[in-house]
DNA sequence: ATACTGTTATATTATACACATAACAGTTAA
DNA sequence: TTAACTGTTATGTGTATAATATAACAGTAT
């Protein structure tokens, strides 16, 4: 695994571990039915605490990328291509949701950040 | 002041603060040279401690839109509103790069986003 | 049995946020 | 000048989140 978390980052570590097998998983350098680090492994390599990468696996299987077996370890789940487009558009929506807020306090109209949309969207079409 | 805030937003109370005083110098309720109301005044109002205010008002002062002198009060400064309209015009053309971005990866349509922008921008009113 | 896996419990440290209280300081009008 | 407003500062409390350390417990595989 190649994770780079950062310390000083205002994103927690845990944040930056799921984010990181998350990329790894969408392309595809981590594969399906793939074992994962060990909290223990990952936690060494990255000279954290297990527990920090154990809220980080725990994450993952919340949101079913991946699965955890007692006594064997974590596993990337079956692929499944709508659940990885949700987490897509969930990013989307997040920065859409930016967009608003700074649109509204800057009295911004929506027509305005629409034709934003329209030339970024259309500039090398 | 119509000030709306929320102990159950993950965003802080004094940075509800902030953005409602923006909002409202955005929208010109509050103008130029213009008294905000008191820190004590408005923890009052909102029912919350005047520190909280204060840290409020201390980061508009920060940002540059508001004055505050001891003893007399808070007041809007003058603006350079258009200069400030261009920045968020273009923090947003950020925003719609990175949401293209990710478009083209996981393969969303522009149509898509289009729609998520409905959504969100029109979900509150 | 041993050595790996993950799980759980307890306690500690640091930071951010919000609060309450009290005292201090500048401005203004009665 | 005093009273009633403004803002400022200091100290301490409580809560939540993040990350840590340590220890013990539990499942799997060889």
């Amino acid at each position: 695994m190649n994770i780079i978390i950062s310390n000083s980052s205002s994103v927690p570590l845990y944040e930056q571990i799921t984010q990181a097998i998350k990329q790894a998983i969408f392309s595809n350098e981590l594969k399906e039915d793939e074992m994962l680090p060990s909290v223990r492994g990952l936690a060494n390599e990255l000279k954290i605490s297990f527990l920090t990468v154990k809220k980080a696996y725990d994450e993952l299987e919340q949101e079913g990328f991946i699965k955890t077996v007692q006594g064997k370890g974590s596993f990337v789940a079956p692929k499944n291509l709508e659940l990885l487009r949700e987490e897509k558009l969930k990013e989307i929506q997040g920065y859409v949701e930016k967009i608003k807020d700074i649109a509204l306090v800057a009295g911004i109209s929506s027509e305005d950040v629409k034709e934003i949309f329209k030339i970024i969207f259309e500039e090398d079409k």
